[in-house]
DNA sequence: AAAAAAC
């Protein structure tokens, strides 16, 4: 069918929709209008503007008994502020459109001034207008009906809303806000003020950074961490570290039979230096300094081959090659050497306040407000050190608070040593965060911007996928911490739109994943771009985080960082967890069943598809058997991507079925289940998703689900991954799923 | 092979 039959079916179908009235009503004046049901519990309370304009409006679909009464009244207050129906509905659209519908995204606004808003045109790049489309044009049709429906809404509100009142709103806030605590001039004298009353006040701080250490109570590491000669992370050599991203995998056998030459001893030592020797301080120590001149290589432990080795085991015979060499697969999964770290005790940070940490009284309020009262182990490991300068390379599990443990000490270092600094029009930026997703970048942003705002810095986001005008705007007006994905952030540097020569501070989240194949490359140009030194002529430094650091990211350790100091948590592991894993072995015609009677649960659930299409397909499967869902994949324009996310994280929808662009790093509360309706690709992509629950010491359940000729495969990725979970055999039906699925 | 990340 050619696009503009497929136009003219809209139109048509659109006409239709408008003679049945389908589009609500705004108010109780309004027919149609029926207030939500005050007996049905909802999930969250917010309703304000914004949050009704992203309410999904599901009018074209058979009202469902389970949805009806929380739909009812606001589904309609959404249609005519919002402007899309569901989800995907607006995906024709919004490529037709050419993105159009995007400026109305009321989800970034949050109030964020340089929240890039306004969109430009054909949106998404992604899926540009003229992009092939992934899904069938059966799921579609439906769905675009409701987008033009939901346009035309649009439409009315457009004019009235903020298009003008954002551009205001960034000027203005900054008005507003500089009269109260943010105004530098302000700050300085009553700093002084404050802290001194307070047992480490900056000008004690600086000094105390190496003296204090030891003092510190939280602060195991101290006796390592001067003298961790290793610590460097340099990649053992600049081979493991280029093997980057598609080199992980020369990680297997074959080529450590040609390491060996480096490195003589470390056969022997793959077995005894594990688990011993991880938290074994004294090893450490001693392990150290046996080698000194080969200290960059050592920084990664190799402790975990032993187990890449049984995997490789499983694989021969799987393959009916027991003679024959593993062959290299690019699916299978790879696991590299964790990094050697060190390990804070959970119980030693109690009653450590972030003040105790180095952190400054403004900070530590803002950090209050927002609930973190007292520092997770993961920030009392890593604040330290950032705040003495160092590179630091942390590692905490999923959910355990990464993102304060940078964008803390990150904001107090810029404070610091930006002294002076006023507000300047066009001054370049000194921190960059990176992360690999535009979800990931928004929501790190909406940490740390509070907390930069509360001492006078501003953040922008500057990710793809939206209009550049607001994202230049805002440099041009000068920022000092930008939060972003690499794509767009290497186009503005290329443009000459963004002068990353006086970032003194870069984080990487996710960094092993931004070493992947894709990602390494721009972000290397984009570090090579920061500073080397600061203005004081420290040198200027790099954080990396994951919950999955590993020696994916040696490469770009050796080329970017110094002697960077390694943390992590001890007792991190599965044991802990407080996810329970379950794999239900499946046959392949019956899962999709099984996933619907999973996910008909109450509780709020991901579930992970391998494909865009495969993850549009179920969302619509689910929604026709009247499960609030919608989708997330690079298939969305962004707008709609935001809304969808935003539909879940309100509580709109109860599940969100996405692709592994939700893997890493993205917050929602109370996801009691996750679902892998494909098994991940790796033993990080498993810990990742299944990261999506069990947040914060939380409980949550993953299940995977698993064709039986997978089994393998699964099999070897739990090994990796350190989880136990038994394979049970499901159908639709069974007691199992509808156990699962009450969860 | 797919997904993500600029247009």
């Amino acid at each position: 069918m050619a696009p503009y039959d497929k136009g003219a079916r809209q139109r048509a179908d659109d006409r239709v929709r408008h003679a049945n009235g389908t589009p609500a009503a705004r108010s109780s004046k309004h027919r149609g209008y029926r207030a939500a049901d005050p007996s049905q519990p909802r999930q969250k309370q917010r309703w304000d503007a914004e949050e009704r304009r992203g309410r999904s409006a599901q009018g074209e679909r058979p009202a469902r008994p389970n949805w009806e009464p929380r739909d009812g009244g606001q589904r309609r207050d959404d249609r005519g502020g919002r402007g899309y129906d569901r989800d995907r509905g607006g995906r024709g659209f919004d490529r037709d459109r050419g993105g159009r519908g995007f400026d109305r995204d009321a989800p970034y606004s949050h109030g964020r001034p340089d929240a890039p808003q306004a969109p430009r045109r054909a949106g998404t790049g992604s899926q540009g207008p003229s992009a092939p489309r992934r899904f069938d044009r059966d799921d579609r049709a439906p769905r675009r009906d409701d987008d033009r429906g939901a346009r035309r809404f649009d439409r009315d509100d457009r004019p009235q809303r903020r298009s003008f009142d954002r551009d205001d709103r960034a000027p203005r806030r900054d008005d507003d806000r500089a009269p109260r605590r943010f105004d530098r001039d302000d700050r300085a004298p009553r700093r002084d003020d404050d802290r001194g009353a307070r047992r480490f006040d900056r000008d004690d701080r600086a000094p105390r950074r190496d003296d204090d250490r030891g003092a510190r109570r939280f602060d195991r590491d101290a006796p390592y961490s001067h003298g961790r000669p290793d610590a460097s992370q340099a990649p053992r050599r600049a081979g493991t570290g280029s093997q980057g991203p598609s080199a992980p995998r020369r990680f297997d056998r074959d080529d450590r039979g040609a390491r060996r030459f480096d490195r003589d001893e470390r056969a022997p030592r793959r077995d005894d230096d594990r688990a011993p020797r991880r938290f074994d301080r004294d090893d450490r120590g001693a392990r150290r300094f046996d080698r000194d001149d080969r200290p960059q290589r050592r920084s990664f432990d190799r402790d975990d081959r032993p187990q890449r080795r049984s995997f490789d085991d499983d694989r021969a015979p799987r393959r009916d090659r027991e003679d024959a060499r593993p062959a290299y697969v690019p699916a299978d999964d790879v696991k590299l050497e964790k990094l050697q770290a060190e390990a804070t005790v959970a119980a030693d940070v109690e009653g450590v306040t972030f003040a105790d940490l180095g952190i400054g009284g403004n900070i530590s309020r803002t950090l209050a407000e927002m609930g973190a009262t007292s520092p997770f182990p993961i920030q009392a490991a890593t604040i330290p050190d950032v705040l003495s300068g160092k590179d630091v390379l942390g590692r905490g599990r999923t959910g355990s608070g990464k993102t304060i443990a940078f964008g803390a000490p990150l904001v107090e270092k810029l404070m610091e040593h930006g002294g002076g600094t006023k507000r300047r029009m066009g001054r370049a930026p000194r921190a960059l965060i990176l992360a690999p997703t535009r979800e990931l970048a928004l929501q790190i942003d909406r940490t740390v911007q509070p907390i930069a705002r509360s001492v006078g810095l501003f953040t922008t986001q500057i990710y793809g996928g939206v209009p550049y005008g607001r994202q230049e705007g805002a440099l041009e007006r000068g920022v000092d911490i930008i939060v972003g994905t690499p794509g767009r952030v290497q186009d503005l540097m290329n443009k000459g739109k963004l002068d990353l020569s006086e970032v003194v501070v870069s984080v990487l989240d996710e960094a092993d994943h931004m070493c992947d194949l894709g990602f390494l490359e721009p972000v290397r140009e984009i570090l090579s771009a920061t500073a080397e030194v600061t203005p004081q002529g420290d040198r200027a430094q790099k954080l990396l985080f994951s919950a999955t650091l590993d020696a994916q990211v040696a490469s770009l350790v050796s080329e970017f960082l110094h002697e960077p100091s390694v943390h992590e948590v001890a007792g991190e592991d599965q044991a802990s967890s407080t996810i329970d894993h379950r794999v239900l072995v499946v046959e392949q015609r019956q899962k999709d069943q099984v996933l619907e009677e999973l996910v008909a649960g109450d509780g709020k659930t991901i579930v992970f598809a391998r494909t865009r299409a495969y993850a549009e397909r179920l969302a619509d499967q689910f929604e026709d058997a009247g499960i609030r869902a919608t989708s997330l994949h690079g298939d969305l324009n962004q707008s709609r991507r935001t809304r969808n996310l935003q539909l879940l994280t309100s509580g709109r929808v109860n599940v969100l079925v996405a692709t592994d662009v939700a893997a890493r790093g993205i917050h929602v509360d109370d996801v009691s289940l996750v679902v892998q309706a494909d098994a991940p690709d790796d033993y990080k992509a498993y810990l990742h998703r299944s990261g999506r629950t069990g947040r914060a010491g939380k409980e949550g359940t993953v299940v995977t689900l698993v064709p039986r000729g997978r089994r393998r495969k699964i099999e070897g990725i739990l090994e990796n991954a350190e989880i136990e979970a038994e394979l049970v055999d499901a159908a639709p039906g069974d007691g199992i799923v509808a156990e699962l699925a009450a969860r």
